[in-house]
RNA sequence: CGCGGGGUGGAGCAGUCUGGUAGCUCGUGUGGCUCAUAACCACAAGGUCGUAGGUUCAAAUCCUGCCCCCGCAACCA
């Protein structure tokens, strides 16, 4: 989707950073991905968070006049598909067809301005894929792979999952058998201390930090040369492998490349504009492949290693792991559809930390809806909007812009801790209702008859708290798209164009409505 | 001895690297104000900083032992 006549603009019409001299001045395009998940069923939040916070670092990076392409995808290759596929009666294609779009819509649901889509069954990926093998070929080698195999499932087990069973697979109630097959291995060892060096000196930056000490401790011993094949005959689900029918790629190869194939690797140059990524976002949960095995394929294939991995927690409910068993699945749609679009994206920003574990409750939800959203911020908007239209006649004066220090902002957003960058914004938000209240405005517009300074004096305090708020607006940018506009909408014109509606109607499902207290104390 | 994170007023957290009045948000209580979505503002109550010892003039902060909680532990995608 991105037009490639643009990118060749760049050398003459860069534009001015919005924030001036805050962030760095590099005017290479920008790359930044979400991981790809397996489109074996439903999505779940975690993918969620994953498009939001890789859409909250476009829409910034963006705001700052940088040119940003913003990947998702699927990886849609591999026995779970073939399986699942026959249970729901459909041909792994169509399954996979049908799975994607759940995914590609929750992406549209948070509100995610992606550029690319990728998929690992499209044809140039596959393609591209083999070609990509075809490189890397001096670092494969073929060796036997040995395991505890059930002809049941047609699949080896762990040493773990054999002891744990006694033995016996579950599913077939007949013993493992030791067995052996060929697998084609990708010599990561070769890569070790590329890799680490890497890690360790921030080329390849791992945040938060304590994971990256967790992947350097893993690896002081090397980097574990990795699988990359099965015989067909116990993977037929996948891409080929060159000038070996026999043998198909697992995942790490096909899924893993799709960062680089989705830029038109290596057919269309245009992909140099964009590697290396300036962001790769991921859980958790698959931080080792991404931060070992994808490294070891780019080194491999000579290229240079993404800038930043940001790994992000997992989102519990009430301090509970969140799972289909226990039933405390979490929709993204319910709550956006109850709260709206940025009142969601708001919760997941700042309420659940960027780069550590989060819980979610809908009473915590709906505190921070109605105290921080409601209160805080909208009630501000409106008080300010209301004063200019009363007293003024909705003329805003000259807005001086706010001389507000935002460099502890830039710094948190620059440190990818958006939800730190999120507790500025509302400590400069709580600054303003705290101004507004020290100088009372009302009490300066009840002087005007007797006091020829109080006009301008007044026009002046409501001035600065337009330009507070218009700064504040700009900070919610990537965040709150439409309550940035919003806000923008209100105050930009020289004349307050007044609310259609309150910015966040409070809601009382979960959480009690203080209104009824007050009554019965009063 | 596998690796790592954490235990701070009712709740959620910061502070620990670079020892020296224990801070923030919410909740609770009292008061103020009226421009505003029963909102906003001020003040107050409430903590022996997991536990036992050590170093120091001084420890949430440094050292040692112990207890408890939570992740990861390589083919799971």
């Amino acid at each position: 989707m991105i037009e490639m006549n643009e990118t060749n603009l760049k050398d003459t019409t860069m534009p001015d950073s919005i924030i001036q001299g805050e962030v760095p001045t590099d005017s290479k395009n920008l790359y930044i991905t979400t991981a790809i998940p397996y489109a074996t069923g439903a999505p779940h939040i975690g993918n969620a968070l994953d498009y939001l916070l890789a859409d909250i670092w476009t829409r910034y990076q963006k705001q700052n006049g940088r040119d940003v392409r913003f990947q998702i995808g699927t990886d849609e290759h591999g026995n779970k598909i073939t399986q699942k596929s026959a249970e729901a009666g459909l041909d792994p294609q169509s399954f996979v067809d049908k799975n994607h779009v759940l995914f590609k819509q929750v992406a549209d649901m948070v509100g995610a301005s992606y550029t690319d889509v990728v998929r690992t069954t499209d044809e140039i990926h596959k393609l591209a894929v083999q070609y990509i093998w075809q490189q890397l070929k001096p670092h494969i080698y073929k060796d036997k792979y040995e395991g505890w195999y059930c002809t049941g499932c047609e699949q080896f087990y762990t040493d773990k999952e054999v002891e744990v069973t006694g033995g016996k697979c579950p599913n077939h109630q007949q013993e493992y058998e030791r067995l052996s097959e060929d697998n084609y291995y990708l010599r990561a060892s070769d890569f070790s201390d590329q890799i680490r060096q890497a890690i360790e000196n921030d080329e390849m930056k791992i945040l938060p930090e304590f994971r990256k000490n967790e992947l350097l401790e893993m690896i002081k011993d090397g980097v574990k040369d990795v699988s990359i094949s099965r015989p067909r005959k116990s993977l037929s689900w996948g891409v080929a492998v060159p000038d070996d029918p026999d043998h198909v790629m697992y995942v790490w190869v096909d899924a893993l490349s799709n960062y680089i194939t989705v830029l038109g690797y290596p057919g269309n140059s245009d992909w140099k504009n964009y590697w290396p990524a300036d962001v790769q976002v991921i859980g958790k949960d698959i931080l080792r492949f991404h931060a070992l095995i994808w490294p070891a394929i780019l080194l491999g294939l000579g290229l240079e290693l993404p800038k930043k991995l940001l790994v992000h927690g997992f989102v519990n409910v009430g301090g509970e792991k969140i799972s289909k068993t226990v039933g405390n699945v979490i929709d993204p749609g319910e709550i956006i559809n109850k709260y709206g679009l940025d009142a969601f994206r708001y919760y997941f920003s700042r309420h659940v930390p960027t780069q550590d574990d989060g819980d979610f409750t809908y009473e915590k939800f709906e505190a921070a809806y109605n105290g921080e959203l409601a209160n805080d911020l909208g009630n501000l908007v409106l008080r300010v909007a209301n004063m200019i239209t009363k007293y003024q006649a909705g003329v805003v004066g000259d807005a001086p812009l706010s001389e507000h220090d935002m460099s502890l902002y830039h710094e948190h957003m620059e440190a990818l801790r958006f939800d730190q960058a999120l507790d500025e914004v509302w400590s400069k938000i709580q600054s303003l209702n705290r101004y507004i209240d020290s100088v009372k405005p009302w009490e300066v517009a009840g002087r005007r008859e007797s006091d020829t300074d109080a006009e301008d004096h007044l026009s002046e305090i409501l001035a600065h708290c337009t330009g507070n708020l218009l700064q504040i607006g700009d900070l919610l940018v990537p965040f709150m798209p439409t309550t940035a506009a919003t806000i923008h909408n209100t105050f930009d014109q020289g004349v307050i164009t007044p609310l259609e509606n309150v910015m966040f109607t409070k809601i009382f499902e979960h959480t009690p409505n203080p209104a009824a207290k007050t009554t019965q104390a009063k």
